[in-house]
DNA sequence: TGGTGTAGCTAAAACGTTTTATCACTGGCA
DNA sequence: TGCCAGTGATAAAACGTTTTAGCTACACCA
C-alpha cells in the first residue's frame, strides 16, 4: 500500500527520478528538459495521481508547508472561530494547521513550541502567554517566521496582529457613562499582558472623561484557571461589595457569560438595575433577554491578516532586504444591545 | 540554526550514529550496548537537549505520530469542544493534531483526505460527509487506523464512536409529550446520513408511544448551507404552516439557535404558546430566558473513546489478530428547562 | 592450532525527495 | 582534425533517521 514516488513515474518514463522531479516542479524550461519528455512525465504523474511524499521533501527542503497555531483554547468560541478562517487561509497556500491550545500555561506553551518545532513547522501563529517573550525571541533569532495574535509584548519586536483594546474597553465604558451609569465596574482577568492591560486602560481613561471617580473597588481581577463555579462565587462576592454599581463591563468573553449567570443568581435585573458589556460577540449575547451589549472583534480580518504576515515572510528570501515588522491593529465594534440602553 | 542531529551526538560521545540510535530508542540492552556508553549518550542527549526531527524518523518508519481531525466546522462550539477532548488526549500519546473542517462538503472532506494522506498521519478521526463511505473504505483497505464520529456508515463495517441519537431524539420528544404538548414538530437537516436519520426515527418513534398522530407536514429538512438569514426565513415560513403547533425538536444545536431567533421575531413565547427542545448543550441554553431543554452529548467520553480506540489500532501489530471494529454508542442525557416546561 | 561463541559496536542501505555537478552528444567553426 | 558551445539528460549527494547485516576482538574449548 505505498503511495506512488518520482522512481515509479521515473521508471515508466524510461527517464530518471532527477528528471522528474524537474518537470513536476516546474524547472523543466530553466533546467532544458524537451517538451515531449516533459509532456510524457505530466501524463504520467497524473495518470497516477502522483503526490509528494511531504515528509521527503520536507526532510529535503526544510519546508514542511505546515503552520503552528497556539491558541488559548480552541473550545472558546473566539479562538475556535479564528482557527476556522486560518484553516482556510492557509489552505489558500497550499499549507495545513497544527494547533494547540496553552490554557494561559506558560509550561504548557512552551511545550507547544517545543513539539511544534521538532515537527519542523514552517511558521507560527501564536497567542502568547506570560511569559513567553525569551522564547519568542528565541524563535526569531532562530528566524523563524512568527506572528503573535490578540496580544503581544511591548519590548520584543514582532509582527502581531491584535484589536484596538483600548478603543474597545473605552467605547463600551464611555457607551455606559453616556447611558448615565455612574457606578461602572470592570471585572476583569489577573494578568498583566497587553490585551488585558489595554482593557484595563480604556475602561479607567473613559471613566476619567466622563468625570466618573475612579477607584481600585471597582476593579476585580479574577485568575483565568476558576471553574465556573468558583467564578461564579468570585463574581457575586465582588458585585455586591461595590456599594450603588449600577453597570459592569466584562473584558472577556467567558467573564461575560459568568458574569451573566451571577448576576441572575443574585436575582438582579440586567438592563433595568444594572447595566452590562460584554467583550466578543457570542450567539448567547445576541440572544439573550435582554441581549447583551459587547465589544466585537472582526475576527475573519484577524485570521487573514495573520495568515498574509506569515505567508509574505515564509515567501521572502533570505538575501533580500527584512520584511518590516508588522503591527496590525484593528478596530472594535461596539454592538450596542439592551443591557446596556436605559 | 540547524538542530541537533543523532550525529552531533555520535560525534562528541566517539561512536556511530547507530549506536545513539540504539540507545536513544531504548535499545540499549537488545543491542547489547555496554551501561557505560550507554549512560555517556543519555547524557550527552540531555545536555545538548536532542529532539529527534520527526520527519526524518516518519520518512524512515513511516510513521508520524499525527492524527488527522476531520470535523464538520471547527468554529461550531460541539466539535470544537470536541477537537480540544481529542487534541489532550492525543497529546497524552504523544501524538499531535492535524485537523480540517468539511462544512459538510463531500469534495472538501475528499481534499482533507487526501491532503491528509501525503502529509503521512498514522490515523484518521473522522466526521463522515454524505458519500464519503467509498474513500472510508479506501482508507480500510489500505490498513489505515480510522474511527468515525458523529455518524456512520451502516453498510461499511469500521469503527465508531457515536452518540445514541435515537434515544436522545426519543426522550426528547417523549418528554415534550408527557409535558401534554400534542402538536409536535422536528426541524432537522436534509441529511439520510445515520445521526439525523436516528434523531427523526426517535422522533417519529415517540410520538407513536404516546399516541400523538405522525405526517409530515411535521418534519421540516432544511439544507445544511443556510446563511443565518435563510436559516430563519425558512423556520419561520415553517412554523406558521404547522396548525396548532405547540412544541418544535430542534436536532442541531445550530437549527435550535436559528430556531429560538425565528421563534422570538415571530413574537411567539417560548416555553408558553411553543415548547422547545434542542440538540447539544450550550451556554446559550443554558442562560436563555427562558432556559432551554435540551439533549446533551458526553463530548469528554466521545473524545476520549475516539482517541483510546485509535491508539489501540496504532499499537496494534502488524501480524496479530485484528483488533475487532469497536462500535461505541454513548447515552445522551436529557437537561430538562424551561423552554419545555408545562 | 583452529574453531566457535558472544559481547560490543558500526557500515551502509533505505525512506522519497531536491539539487549540484557532470556527462554524452551534436553541430559549428577554425 | 580538434575545439567549443549548447542541448538534454542523469548520477550522486544530501536531508536525519532506523535497521539489517556484519565486523572485530576476545574468551573459551578441544
Amino acid at each position: 500500500m505505498k503511495g506512488i514516488s518520482i522512481k515509479d513515474i521515473a521508471k515508466q518514463a524510461g527517464v530518471s527520478p532527477t528528471t522528474v522531479s524537474f518537470v513536476l516542479n516546474g524547472k523543466a524550461k530553466e533546467k532544458r528538459i524537451s517538451e515531449q519528455v516533459s509532456k510524457k512525465i505530466q501524463k504520467i504523474a497524473t495518470r497516477l495521481k502522483y503526490k509528494p511524499n511531504q515528509l521527503a521533501r520536507g526532510l529535503r527542503t526544510g519546508k514542511t508547508k505546515t503552520i503552528g497555531l497556539i491558541v488559548e483554547d480552541i473550545a472558546n468560541n473566539f479562538f475556535a472561530t479564528l482557527a476556522k478562517v486560518v484553516e482556510d487561509e492557509a489552505d489558500k497556500h497550499g499549507y495545513k494547521v497544527l494547533y494547540g491550545s496553552t490554557e494561559d500555561n506558560t509550561e504548557k506553551a512552551k511545550g507547544l513550541l517545543e513539539v511544534l518545532k521538532y515537527r519542523q513547522v514552517d511558521g507560527y501563529i501564536i497567542t502568547p502567554t506570560k511569559n513567553l517573550d525569551k522564547e519568542i525571541e528565541l524563535l526569531q533569532s532562530a528566524a523563524k517566521p512568527l506572528v503573535l495574535v490578540d496580544r503581544y509584548f511591548p519590548h520584543v519586536s514582532s509582527h502581531y496582529v491584535v484589536l484596538n483594546n483600548y478603543q474597545g474597553a473605552y467605547e463600551a465604558t464611555a457607551h455606559l457613562a453616556k447611558q448615565g451609569y455612574r457606578k461602572i465596574a470592570i471585572v476583569t482577568i489577573a494578568s498583566d499582558q497587553t490585551q488585558m492591560k489595554e482593557r484595563l486602560d480604556g475602561f479607567t481613561a473613559a471613566l476619567k472623561d466622563h468625570k466618573i471617580p475612579f477607584n481600585k473597588s471597582l476593579v476585580k481581577r479574577l485568575p483565568f484557571d476558576l471553574d465556573r463555579e468558583s467564578f461564579n462565587n468570585e463574581m457575586k462576592k465582588f458585585l455586591t461589595s461595590v456599594k450603588d454599581l449600577d453597570a459592569v463591563f466584562f473584558a472577556t468573553n467567558y467573564l461575560g457569560i459568568a458574569g451573566i449567570e451571577a448576576i441572575r443568581s443574585l436575582g438582579w435585573e440586567i438592563g433595568k438595575q444594572i447595566g452590562l458589556v460584554g467583550f466578543d460577540d457570542h450567539d448567547l449575547f445576541r440572544l439573550h433577554s435582554p441581549s447583551i451589549t459587547c465589544v466585537s472583534q472582526p475576527i475573519a480580518a484577524i485570521g487573514k491578516s495573520l495568515v498574509d504576515i506569515l505567508m509574505k515572510e515564509l515567501n521572502h528570501a533570505a538575501g533580500s532586504p527584512a520584511y518590516p515588522q508588522q503591527q496590525v491593529v484593528l478596530e472594535p465594534e461596539l454592538i450596542i444591545r439592551d443591557s446596556s440602553r436605559r
